[in-house]
DNA sequence: GCCAACGTTGGC
DNA sequence: GCCAACGTTGGC
């Protein structure tokens, strides 16, 4: 795929729940995003993901919340089995396998930023202060990212873009 | 179909 | 821990 094609997304994650460091220690330094159950990034994770678009791997509700370094799309939008399965803590009666309602994508880890990027960094730059992780009442856990943003947000871990 | 009550998210 | 901003639920 041409770079220009791809798209890029900010994924937000409770370190304490799953960490980059969880995606560094996984098998493949890969794994399922779980969980997702609003309608919103359903249909982002069904309709929009696709393979080789780019990812800002944040860390919400800890401090300081980072953007601790990025991953990329492996596999795109697939029913969230989990969904189907009674017994696990993702189980939900309306998903049917023929019908699923929850969708998942696969991602693998790039690169761990040495320096991660604050949020305070991110609302300080003219390049990410319009990003729409800092918009108010945005609580959405994946969101779109521009080029110019993806950009300014590797400036500001000091990693170089070919 | 409206909307009040309730639950969740997630920054602060 | 607080609470604003949403999303969902359910009575009518």
């Amino acid at each position: 795929m041409a770079s220009g094609e791809r798209k890029l997304w900010l994924f937000k994650s409770e370190p304490f729940v799953f960490s980059i460091d969880d995606l560094a220690a996984a098998k493949g330094k890969r794994t399922c995003w779980e969980g997702v159950r609003n309608y919103q990034v359903r249909n982002m994770l069904r309709d929009e993901i696709k393979k080789g678009d780019g990812i800002l791997f944040y860390h919400s509700r800890v401090d300081p919340m980072v953007i601790a370094g990025t991953a990329e799309v492996v596999k795109e939008g697939y029913p969230d089995h989990h969904a189907f399965d009674l017994d696990h803590k993702y189980f939900d009666a309306k998903s049917k396998p023929d019908t699923p309602t929850w969708y998942m994508v696969d991602i693998v880890l790039k690169q761990v930023f040495k320096n991660p990027v604050t949020r305070d960094q991110l609302k300080g730059d003219s390049g990410t202060a319009e990003m729409k992780l800092l918009s108010k009442g945005s609580r959405l856990s994946i969101t779109p990212v521009t080029e110019a943003e993806w950009n300014a947000v590797h400036q500001l871990a000091g990693v170089k873009l070919k």
